[in-house]
DNA sequence: CATGAATGAGAATTCATTCAT
DNA sequence: CATGAATGAATTCTCATTCAT
């Protein structure tokens, strides 16, 4: 009974076979039958669920990009001091890594960091992350609690490319990794940010 | 018989078609007669000068780097508050994007963010400029002028991944470019990465 | 319950999608996929029917093949001008394309006329239509309804020549078709072949 | 010296090897490696002459057909009796298979019989050849030469189909091939067409 | 009978690199 | 120095066929 694995389970099994080996190689070294010899499947099951490995890339992308869309958008709609909700979204992204590591070094190396390549391909999807972020200063600034002589999306920006940077760090052992290493960085991410490297 | 090019000039004009094309189209995407075609060089020309495509990127990026680095430490060891210091390695960035968008687009897109691939090679290099920026920031937190709850590299990271950011942002047109926008954005970023984004 | 499709019902279905699909895309171009889809059956059920893609090509043509070898025997056994039992050949060709175009497109294109690849294995039974042709003008020659010094296989080339031609002119829209087209032909083609293109 | 083939000479030695294997195994049978090994070349250098295996096919057709295009052109404008103006090109087809068997089965294996692959890209080149012909028919009509009852389209589509018919079964040892085999064709060809096959 | 997931051999094409001239 | 023809390894994707359910 239990024996045969339904679809959805193939495709799954192959994403996280996909996951596994474009982060230890890169998605150009990584070669199809890479993908199918680690999932234990065939090579040509890798074609039954998805046109291209491009394809495959995409999907895994696109799972996890529009978690953290939501992730973002429930941290605004979540009301509070907007100083919390962008520690909601370092959170999310961190703990996104900590808990797939993999998964996040494929979408940052592979997608947003290859603007030239893939990126291109979801860069609307990325653009939109960036604006929310740019929301949530942008009512912050409208209620007192960022300066206004910042733009919003000036702002967003360089709070996401430190999130991303840090996160890149850890990717490439740049900076150390620790268990508390994470918990830490989403704090010093949002002092950092919000109260800036002078003393106050 | 008029104007032989030197050795000299045909690397250099080699090495500038391949910035165009890369910038272009990637480092991928390129192939080595695209490069020969764009400097109007035969084929087997770029080979005579270089041992491999990947030669060329490789001296690209050195080349440029190695002025990073030396602005880098040129502000450190001019004295001065490190306020200003941060503000002339962000302007340094910045300029090279404003005098050399394509070469900053290759390096940052080829390079620095393509750790899997050519940032591996030079992920050292790299890495000594995130280290350069942290000596200023623990020259900083020495003196008082920084505050000292976050650990220098990490406040290095924080601060590069803004500037490569914002760098990214023009390139693949995320954030409106304008001659004025240089400029602002180096006062905004130091602005941003030193007094936070909160009022005070 | 209901109407539960025999078995020779489902081959019939399975080899009349073949006959469309092959028309429209050609044998090469043709997914064993694709006519299960034009048929409305699971991809399977083909290969329960036919051992291959091939079968079904060669059972079109064996039966439709048979229909003419028996046709142009029987004009030829009921006797009569030879003249017009050469009309009755043709007749039946052009008859066979009236009435099921993608069928005899899908004989003439896949089967005569690529001699390399399917035509081989069936030129025999070609062969033999092009023999039994080759009979009529025999007999003819010998009854003195026909000249002597052509022999009878080259007028059979000649002759089925001309009317394969025309249809793949029907076929490719090289000539127009019309309903009155296809009785003219008849007639003309006998004409052409029988008393030749200069005048009497 | 005289060692070093010119890039002609490359191109024509790849395009007769791809005759020779056309014409044994067949277009679709024939792998890239095949014609570079038939031609003794290493395989990439095919598609330095030439961007496809499609592109070899296609020269090859438009090489030849430009001729029979030509010889068409040619035999009606030399004028004469307009039954002499198709034997003349009957004879040039004739004569094409006679001294390049090969090229002649891969034109009309591959291509003009091929209308649904390869056919269909030179549709409009093959029509040309169709037309030239029935003008040859209509210019004879117009002086009285040929009866007008049949349509200078319909007589050429017969009796371009009569040739290519008898081709096709030297081709495929239908009918017996000889030296006089050839000469004789010519002229029953024509005489069959013109005259008929009833006695006069 | 019917289904469609699974298999894997096969072929076209690309392009970095070499090398004879 | 300069040229561009020549090489061939590498990889994606296709699709006929099999087979477990």
């Amino acid at each position: 009974m239990a024996s045969k694995a339904t679809a959805v389970d193939r495709r799954r099994q192959i994403l996280d076979a996909a996951v596994r080996v474009f982060a230890r190689q890169g998605f150009h070294a990584t070669r199809v039958s890479d993908i199918a010899d680690e999932a234990g499947v065939a090579y040509g099951l890798v074609y039954h669920y998805f046109p291209s490995k491009e394809a495959v890339l995409n999907e895994l992308f696109a799972e996890r990009w529009s978690l953290l869309l939501g992730a973002i958008e429930e941290a605004d709609g979540a009301g509070g001091p907007h100083r919390e909700r962008l520690a909601a979204v370092a959170g999310f992204i961190v703990d996104s890594y900590r808990y797939d590591p993999n998964l996040m070094k494929v979408i940052i190396v592979e997608v947003t960091r290859a603007a030239n390549s893939f990126g291109q391909t979801h860069l609307a999807e990325i653009r939109r992350a960036y604006e929310s972020i740019a929301k949530i200063v942008a009512d912050g600034q409208k209620e007192g609690a960022f300066r206004t002589d910042i733009s919003p999306l000036f702002a967003s920006m360089t709070f996401y490319g430190a999130v991303e940077q840090l996160l890149s760090g850890w990717i490439f052992d740049v900076i150390p990794t620790s268990e508390s290493a994470f918990d830490e960085a989403k704090d010093l991410l949002v002092t950092t940010i919000c109260d800036g490297l002078e003393p106050r």
